[in-house]
DNA sequence: TTATTTCCTATTAAGTCGGTAGAGATTGTC
DNA sequence: GACAATCTCTACCGACTTAATAGGAAATAA
């Protein structure tokens, strides 16, 4: 399962997507109309921010606003962002490599194996499909054909 | 990430499977074998007696055994044991499925429209490779063709 | 009767999840 | 300059999960 803090930041983004790439959104605007807790909302858009995603501004008329465009924000890298690797195993990730401590033993990598062809498939979904394709209505893509 | 404990469950399931189907072993001999906790494995293996996957003997002589052949075990009904649900979101569970709460704006289920391929994806890889396949050598499968 | 082995329940320490609280810093307006 | 609006930051909280550990009860074989 995915964290609702993922489901909270990529509603977020996909209202700042709606919004337009310039244009800017208050914490209040996107917490009362998608429904999420404002406070942590706070926390789930500095986040964000402080990762490269989106740009801000403080005071009066302050608000968020994407720095990219939405058909080049995918939806792996946010959940990587928010929730951290997708990865089913340490030795399988690439934002977190860690070498299998269990698999020394001959069997170690015939668990590896399976995973691997999983998190490739799973990924390959994720990783082609961006917030514009999202908006947009059709399941995905910058890359694959048809769904 | 996949738990710890599902990571056991399938090394010791995998070691029961080159065992033979009839054949049992104990815990203390998977547990060496496998370098797995060993009061850690009893939990485990107790688990997957009570839901069918295994048999059991006590007393003196005792063990585990498999109840079905190594290649009508899927990794992901293991998963699905031992760590609940595989899907990302409740309301792509089959075997826990809940009604989104979050999404009876529209903008609801174009997260869900990306998350359930994702999850397509990824179960078509882990429902069609078996105990034997990741024994034999191969990757998969039982349906799937070549990886 | 005794040793062996599985069965079962409780407990624990550390970490994660989802959220709340409140004070501080910055900006625009009067 | 005062003031209100807004983002920024840190701390905190209760409930839950994870990865074990502990210890005794029940069953079986010799």
């Amino acid at each position: 399962m995915i964290s609702q803090k993922a489901k909270y930041a990529l509603r977020a983004l996909l209202a700042l997507a709606e919004a337009g790439v310039g244009q800017s959104m208050q914490i209040s605007d996107i917490a009362d109309g998608q429904r999420i807790p404002r406070k942590f909302l706070e926390q789930i858009l500095l986040d964000l921010k402080h990762r490269g995603l989106l740009s801000s501004r403080r005071g009066k008329n302050g608000g968020y606003a994407l720095l990219r465009a939405p058909d080049l924000i995918t939806v792996g890298e946010v959940l990587r962002l928010i929730d951290g690797p997708l990865a089913p195993l340490p030795c399988l990730s690439r934002m977190a490599y860690r070498r299998c401590e269990d698999c020394d033993g001959e069997d170690d990598c015939r668990i590896r194996r399976v995973f691997a062809e999983a998190h490739r498939a799973n990924t390959a979904v994720l990783d082609a499909t961006t917030l514009a394709d999202m908006s947009g209505g059709s399941a995905h893509h910058r890359i694959l054909g048809a769904g």
